[in-house]
DNA sequence: CCTACTGGACCAACGACAGTA
DNA sequence: GTACTGTCGTTGGTCCAGTAG
């Protein structure tokens, strides 16, 4: 196959009658440069609709102003919404973006993507998969002296950290329904094998085992609705007595209130249901869902803030930031209605 | 700053006890290379953990082994699984890809990513925007000699593209509805700025015309559910009377379910509605909603391997594909009931 | 000693060709 | 001649002397 080659440095310098490292020096903005040569540079440039090539650029200074990030199931709202919101505040920094999207949660694939990050020579690191238990030694021979911020993976001590703070979600999120009166709180998790999913678990626990409580029931989903719609359909069949269920996305519970107004049941009469992420169809729900809302944006902009500190001053201390996500209460949340049942008599507790 | 640098082919070939040519060799599996050296090039480069320069690579080779993609909207729905889609699609093809998200469906915008991506040297460009109406000179100078594929753009005239037919899925949806006897029908269209949203539109209302009818109202939204519940609110308060409504994405269909669920409209007794793309939400919806799915990773595997083969022989014929949607035929949708009286269901209210 | 510009080395790889056994 | 291996030139830029006005 050919390739027509594109337009060089040495072409624009012809065009423009000067040498090439004039041209350079206009390109790089450098302030030794006439008038007249300035001039006659940007038209030849303008004419022959020169781009400068990045590899070449990289190749001399070094620097490939190119970041890397490792993501990890971004067809998944979270991800995806991560995703787009890096991308965008990536925007006018001079730096671009280079996702690689692993498929499996193993050692191997994320070395995988980091070599292919390597051979791009990006200048820093985003790990954004929600990893857990990575060794020390593994991350250090990974990633060595590349500058690296964790968003979404176990922190690992010496790293900058920039994420949202899951375990406290998770805490609100329980909390606000044990405030309520609730007793009775069935825990549907995402995948465990994800770290923030088993954060949100352990916030739940957390504050379950704070009021005294321990869950009555305990599913684990795939964050799909199909997934949370068979899991509470299941949990509904075993008969197990319950007032509230807790989510760890939006997604589950939305399957979760079909499951319930499949057999009949209202929220928020019978059940509670409080869900995560807030999604844009979450205030949208019958009913409206309670949830808890991260937000992304801030996360992304925080993640390259303290990533391009770090290629910066490759010295400085790292930083360890925690974005608190927030309770968002809507309708699918109410206090339990008692119930005189034979074997539990009126022992509630006052909310 | 100080950058540390990376290792390189001769600290490979140094450490080998090989001249860096021989390293090159091994590297790019050349046949001459003796078994010996072979293994210790191999040992050297594992200890070394060393990573090829694609930088390097790329100005020695003329290739830059990178995609371009230019999209819009990705936070929403459908360009999100569909770069999702690329990406797991371009796994394993030697490629990577480098996105630019444009924040405004503009010339300037649009040709600014061409340009980033034009420094980068991509080998070839996957046009993922819904552009309307790009003159073709436009595109001819900004992508001149340029592997091409439109895949959500209005096509060009001797361009290679690969789409999903959004004008037949437009007209599946609203044939269903007259097949099922509809005859007052509104319709609820995405911003017709977006090329996508603007076909539906027209094959809606293709299928009405050829049936007789014409649109009892025209609603035009952003593609979120709080659009779609505003839009549909007024169109009940303006006590338009209809009998079903087309929906642009199920998000906005779900949108316009909240507004009917508030006026105590049942569906599909009372209204019938049907949307598009199949989100995974879409089954679990109260009613599960009738749609038209869009099937992304095809059309992502095909993108990629027209803009491949354009790639590889730049003198073939291009091609044009389209892919259909599929019509999910759901409980959101049924025969409209008989009145004896003019139907208007903005006077029904809960009691 | 500035200001504007030029020549040469260099970055990390590949490809063509020449040299060795 | 065949099977390896090394030298040299090239890619598109940047950076650091050096130089003339």
């Amino acid at each position: 196959m050919l390739k027509i080659k594109p337009t060089t440095i040495n072409d624009v310098a012809a065009r423009a009658g000067v040498s090439y490292q004039t041209v350079s020096r206009v390109i790089n903005q450098h302030p030794s440069v006439s008038k007249n040569a300035l001039e006659r540079v940007r038209q030849a440039i303008e004419s022959l609709n020169y781009q400068p090539s990045n590899a070449a650029r990289h190749l001399a200074t070094q620097r490939s102003k190119v970041i890397g990030v490792v993501s990890y199931g971004t067809v998944h709202y979270g991800p995806a919404q991560m995703l787009a919101s890096l991308e965008q505040a990536v925007q006018g920094s001079g730096y671009s973006l280079s996702n690689v999207n692993v498929s499996d949660l193993t050692l191997e694939e994320i070395a995988g993507a980091i070599q292919t990050l390597r051979r791009q020579r990006v200048d820093g690191l985003i790990l954004f998969a929600p990893l857990i238990g990575i060794a020390h030694t593994d991350l250090e021979s990974l990633c060595a002296d590349l500058p690296l911020v964790i968003t979404d993976a176990e922190p690992q001590s010496g790293r900058a950290v920039a994420s949202i703070d899951q375990f406290t979600g998770g805490r609100l999120a329980a909390q606000h329904l044990i405030g309520l009166g609730h007793r009775q709180i069935a825990l549907l998790s995402g995948p465990l094998t994800w770290y923030d999913a088993l954060l949100r678990h352990q916030g739940w626990l957390s504050a379950l085992q704070q009021a005294g409580l321990t869950p009555v029931a305990t599913l684990e989903s795939d964050w799909t609705p199909a997934s949370g719609y068979r899991a509470t359909a299941e949990l509904l069949e075993s008969g197990t007595s319950f007032t509230a269920l807790l989510a760890a996305n939006d997604q589950m519970a939305l399957g979760a209130l079909r499951a319930f107004h499949e057999r009949g049941l209202e929220l928020p009469r019978d059940v509670s249901v409080v869900g995560f992420d807030d999604i844009p169809e979450a205030a949208f729900l019958e009913p409206p869902l309670t949830t808890v809302r991260q937000d992304f944006s801030a996360l992304a902009q925080r993640s390259l803030d303290q990533l391009t500190a770090c290629i910066d001053q490759p010295s400085a201390p790292r930083h360890l930031t925690m974005l608190v996500p927030e309770l968002i209460v809507r309708s699918s949340t109410a206090a339990p209605v008692m119930k005189l049942e034979p074997h539990s008599p009126s022992l509630r507790r006052k909310p």
